[in-house]
DNA sequence: GTAACATATGAACAGTTGTTCAATTGTTTG
DNA sequence: CAAACAATTGAACAACTGTTCATATGTTAC
């Protein structure tokens, strides 16, 4: 059986020339790997996934996203804060409560999209 | 200005009634949700996110890996046998060297339009 | 056999993360 | 005004994560 590469130098260095050069290209710029692993981290965690999920439709109060999601309204207000920053929610005051909503029509599709990747 | 939304009950229950039965909805069964974070946490790594670029279309050992992602030969080691474990990646063993590869399709698709996103 | 190499693995460690709890802010209602 | 309520905030803490380092395993070449 004839082997499929050819390894031709040693430790530290590059093993398999030609196909190190096209993984090379793979790789998107620092910037782009960086957005690209906060989002994956942001929906990595439940309770920010669900949140996700439960503002995409409509807006809610801080109160009934904590039922919603099964989380205390701290936590929760906590998780909106790192999302808000984010750009990822929009909010509204409207007298003692404060709306939240999705804003970035994206995060729906990637959800969306993971979702039939966990379905196999 | 009148309310958008019709308040009706007080702390610890559903405020929206109607906002928080179709939110519910939105809500995967809890096996999706763990499948979706645990996906979407994987990805969140930035040396795992490289390592799943570079195995997409080309397989190769932990060295060239190790080299292309600017990790030591342990600390992808450790990585890939989680990715091993996720069923992520497809390893061959040759004589002294493991081949390793991407083996699950979606996930580029996934990456993919990560970075449209990323991209705004 | 030994030496050199590729990879794997376990323990230890620092850094990060998400939650809780207590206290606070700001609003509405009586 | 005070009471009730929605939400926010900061500190503290436990749990988790990813890397490093040292060591082990397994293969090839001499």
């Amino acid at each position: 059986m004839k082997p499929r590469h050819a390894p031709y130098t040693t430790h530290g260095t590059v093993l398999h020339r030609r196909q190190v050069e096209d993984a090379r290209r793979a790789i998107h710029a620092p910037d782009v790997l960086q957005g690209l692993s906060q989002t994956f981290k942001m929906l990595g965690d439940e309770t920010r996934l669900k949140i996700c999920l439960v503002l995409a439709r409509q807006e809610l109060c801080v109160s009934d996203i904590a039922g919603l999601v099964g989380m205390s309204e701290s936590a929760v207000s906590h998780q909106l804060r790192i999302m808000k920053a984010m750009r990822l929610v929009a909010y509204r005051r409207e007298g003692k409560m404060t709306y939240y909503m999705l804003d970035d029509d994206h995060i729906e599709d990637l959800i969306r999209l993971g979702a039939r990747h966990v379905a196999e």
